[in-house]
DNA sequence: AAATGAAACAACCGCCACAAG
DNA sequence: TCTTGTGGCGGTTGTTTCATT
């Protein structure tokens, strides 16, 4: 807490106060104290109840948990269909307006639980994407970037099917085709120098045949895992035509300014192993 | 029964806006 | 106008509880 929250003046030493979890002689001492002076004014409350907190800490234990107001379990379906559409509405930045609209609701509770929600749905979304989006690495990324390895001529004499050479003619139009046919370039959110995460080729054996660069593709696929536009690549993962979506899917992530407005916090939802 | 991971909960921190002196 | 105190908010982290293996 900031000196300015503190107060120097304040009659209990800061190696006085207490923190963490409040006792249940603490929690009836405020109640008493509230219920005889009121709310309000925190900082002198918390002098003159005698309890060793500051006043914000007396204001939060209070707001989220003493109130009698409060209401207590787990959230039903009906608000937690309300906190979905508010949140759309709205957004991250507005818990405490959206506790508005769900009496004896905090934003504490709802905030906390719109956050164990992203993170559920981002490790369900990582297995998806560790399963199928690793199938599609192996059956498009790769031998795509083979070939600009090896040259345009060798199309047909490493994809024999014919979708998927529709799925590499196509990626020739992509925008995020590279240039170089050594490398892919990504967008990547959470880079502010670069804005680009650099995935080049890795040739097995300089002294072998080196016409038909290969991934070592460990190293390439834990790349992949830092990508922000994951969540959109798992969306067309879980679907049939992978690599179709894929493309699709990176689309989207480009056209898309609000991915971070979309999740809880792109960057934090891949930290989880 | 123990270990582990996920979910829920509680609390703190930093920042900001506003009002009063 | 500037400073200071206060309240409020969103973001983050730590702890506890519950479920699964």
């Amino acid at each position: 807490m900031s000196a300015r929250n503190c107060g120097a003046d304040e009659p209990v030493q800061q190696s006085e106060l207490r923190r963490g979890s409040w006792t249940v002689e603490e929690d009836t001492m405020l109640i008493h104290h509230i219920t005889a002076h009121g709310e309000g004014n925190w900082n002198s409350l918390a002098r003159s109840s005698g309890l060793k907190r500051t006043g914000k800490s007396c204001r939060l234990r209070w707001l989220n948990y003493l109130k009698p107001d409060i209401k207590r379990g787990n959230l039903t379906p009906q608000e937690k269909s309300t906190i979905f559409q508010l949140h759309s509405k709205w957004g991250n930045s507005r818990w405490s307006k959206i506790a508005q609209q769900l009496p004896g609701r905090t934003d504490n509770e709802i905030k906390n639980y719109w956050r164990t929600r992203m993170q559920n749905q981002a490790r369900q979304l990582k297995r998806v994407q560790s399963d199928r989006f690793l199938e599609s690495v192996r059956g498009f990324w790769v031998p795509t970037t083979t070939l600009d390895v090896k040259g345009d001529a060798d199309y047909s004499s490493l994809v024999s099917n014919s979708s998927s050479q529709q799925q590499l003619k196509n990626r020739h139009h992509h925008p995020l085709s590279c240039s170089s046919p050594s490398s892919f370039v990504f967008p990547r959110e959470a880079d502010d120098s670069m804005g680009f995460l650099e995935l080049k080729t890795v040739v097995d054996s300089p002294s072998a045949n080196t016409t038909a660069g290969a991934y070592k593709y460990p190293e390439f696929y834990h790349s992949l895992e830092d990508l922000s536009f994951a969540t959109t690549m798992s969306a067309a993962a879980a679907a049939d035509d992978d690599c179709g979506l894929l493309q699709a899917a990176r689309d989207d992530w480009m056209a898309d300014d609000e991915t971070t407005d979309t999740a809880w916090n792109t960057d934090e939802l891949w930290q989880f192993s």
